[in-house]
DNA sequence: GCTAAAGATCGTCACATTAA
DNA sequence: TTAATGTGACGATCTTTAGC
């Protein structure tokens, strides 16, 4: 079941990387799958894993593969030579298996020389403004951050429309309102918005009178979201509908449609976390393996240090019983 | 160049843990 | 108690590699 694994408490994992360390007095220099390795940062962070507890028997086999998949690595360097029999094609097979994770090598490295700020993952578009406004009844706006670039007032087939950004600077979820100077035409369109999924569209409904809009932009479509008054519109795809469908219902289903786009619209924001949240689970279990990786070198040279210092020792000991 | 195999990555689900 | 968050597991998909 799944409660073995859960003893892999993620809050224990947490704490002892952040225990505080030890900084142990080793002077010497390594590598780690290519990389110079600055000797106190890496018993630092070595230390701070150390005590790690159920977690650390997996990820040592983890360690453990990564270092014989070096060691065959080194040892497979093209095609054999000379055999071509039974033998031959088994070694060559186990090595291979052995020396192949070229993907892996390379996480490492991107992550030991990731240093900056976390870089967002969604693709800003370019600022996409009034080109697309010129057809009367069908406005045509940019979303996500090319909304700093957004003009205040643009004009439907309805009237004006006065339109305040909220703040062009918040990633992932933007609010737009939009004031109805003019008033929509009943049973009339539909704001058609750009965003970086393509052209959107919100359907206003039949026979209602309003003066307010806003919407909210999340880096997801299926997400964003139109409200008129306080009812809410999942603003979609275009291409989903025909033109001039309207996807408002009349009022008696209001509270039904409502509901049902509110759970809709809460799962897709508890997906888009979750889906952020494992991005952040991975990127902070890499890292703690690499610490691993870390402590490892560190270990087998500490290791090293110690049976030369034994030795020298030794021979020192056995010079003076003579 | 094509293909199969294996690893890597990603999104999602289910569940545990934490914070309010 | 409950909502939010973290993470292992799983399946789907992508990437990389070797062999032909």
């Amino acid at each position: 079941m799944k409660d073995e694994k859960m003893n892999n408490n993620s809050q224990e994992e947490e704490k002892d990387v952040e225990t505080p360390a030890t900084i142990v007095p080793v002077v010497m220099s390594t590598a780690v799958n290519g990389q110079p390795l600055q000797v106190q940062s890496v018993i630092h962070s070595a230390q701070s894993v150390i005590q790690a507890t159920p977690i650390q028997q997996a990820v040592q086999v983890q360690v453990s593969g990564v270092n014989v998949s070096e060691a065959g690595e080194e040892s497979s360097q093209g095609p054999t030579a000379g055999g071509d029999g039974e033998i031959e094609r088994k070694k060559r097979q186990e090595i291979r298996e052995l020396s192949r994770r070229p993907s892996y090598r390379r996480i490492l490295n991107e992550l030991s020389s990731d240093t900056g700020p976390t870089v967002s993952r969604i693709e800003e578009e370019p600022a996409n403004t009034t080109e697309d406004m010129e057809s009367p009844g069908t406005i045509t706006i940019a979303a996500g951050n090319a909304l700093q670039n957004f003009p205040t007032t643009i004009v439907s087939s309805g009237g004006t429309i006065q339109l305040a950004n909220s703040d062009s600077s918040v990633q992932g979820l933007q609010t737009l309102t939009m004031t109805n100077a003019g008033g929509i035409p009943a049973g009339a369109i539909v704001q058609s918005i750009q965003t970086q999924d393509g052209p959107q569209q919100i359907f206003v409904p039949a026979a209602t009178e309003t003066s307010h809009i806003s919407m909210d932009f999340f880096p997801y479509p299926s997400v964003n979201v139109a409200r008129l008054g306080d009812v809410q519109y999942q603003i979609r795809p275009a291409t989903t509908l025909p033109q001039g469908v309207v996807m408002a219902t009349p009022a008696s289903l209001h509270t039904q449609t409502q509901l049902a786009e509110e759970a809709s619209r809460k799962r897709e924001l508890r997906l888009m976390k979750n889906r952020e949240a494992a991005k952040e689970c991975r990127r902070k279990k890499k890292e703690y393996i690499k610490c691993l990786e870390n402590r490892v070198a560190v270990l087998e040279n500490q290791n090293k240090t110690l049976i030369e210092e034994l030795k020298s020792l030794k021979e020192l000991y056995c010079h003076k019983s003579d």
